[in-house]
DNA sequence: ACTGGTATGAGAATGCGTTATCATGCCGAC
DNA sequence: GTCGGCATGATAACGCATTCTCATACCAGT
């Protein structure tokens, strides 16, 4: 049965909290300010759960590891600051994507990432 | 100075002779029937050395590790395969995309990846 | 408050991609 | 053909993200 513990209230609260995907040491930061003595093991096995009932969805980025984000948000994509590495959210999308593929290829789903830099690192 | 090796050679003619990047795994399984005896380190090796060169370019698809393609090769993106994991190029891009960054973001560079199963996969 | 049992946390262990090591092979200048 | 020296290949070592281990903490039902 599924407990309701400070660590993983504390998890939540972040991915509320903040507009963009996060990487497991992310969220075990901005955690820690909530619940100081979260360690990064929890992080993963609760980020982990909480994508497997649906809650949290995996963002599999370029440069490494997965990030999280909320589920429940609209479609959308992704900007990856070349500087300081954070993800941000893209909300418009070019609508004809999926008539891009060559013959014969069945496309269920796709990604669009814009490189740059963010505005706080400019 | 640069030698001009067997191995080097056959990792070249591997990439001429395909249209789509190659992970060095891939690169190693392809170059092998040229040069039995090509080991994985040659590969790294090399691939890296062709990239440093300008001769490959690095794509970073999610999922793992680099793959490596011509770099000679003009604007394009790709395509994932979620069954066999192969990369196929897909040669035409919604130009508009430097436009979607929100307000205060630099985009110098994007990626446009369509998820899927290829022709052969189905 | 008591208690059973799940969740936590620190660190060890794992998996995987990549790089380093080093004896041997082979390119290429002579 | 000879020879110096870079390239190769098998394997060990590495870095990193992620998972496991297990003693301890602390929910939740009573």
């Amino acid at each position: 049965m599924q407990r309701d513990t400070r660590q993983r209230t504390a998890i939540r609260r972040v991915f509320m909290s903040v507009e963009r995907p996060l990487t497991p040491d992310e969220v075990l930061e901005h955690g820690q300010r909530i619940v100081p003595s979260l360690g990064l093991a929890t992080v993963y096995r609760n980020v982990k759960a909480l994508a497997g009932e649906g809650w949290l969805s995996e963002v599999d980025l370029p440069g490494g590891g997965l990030r999280y984000e909320l589920a429940a948000r609209p479609h959308h994509h992704h900007f990856l600051c070349r500087c300081c590495d954070q993800a941000f959210d893209v909300h418009r999308c070019p609508d004809e994507v999926k008539d891009l593929a060559p013959e014969g290829f069945e496309v269920d789903g796709h990604e669009l990432i814009l490189f740059g830099r963010c505005a706080a690192c400019r």
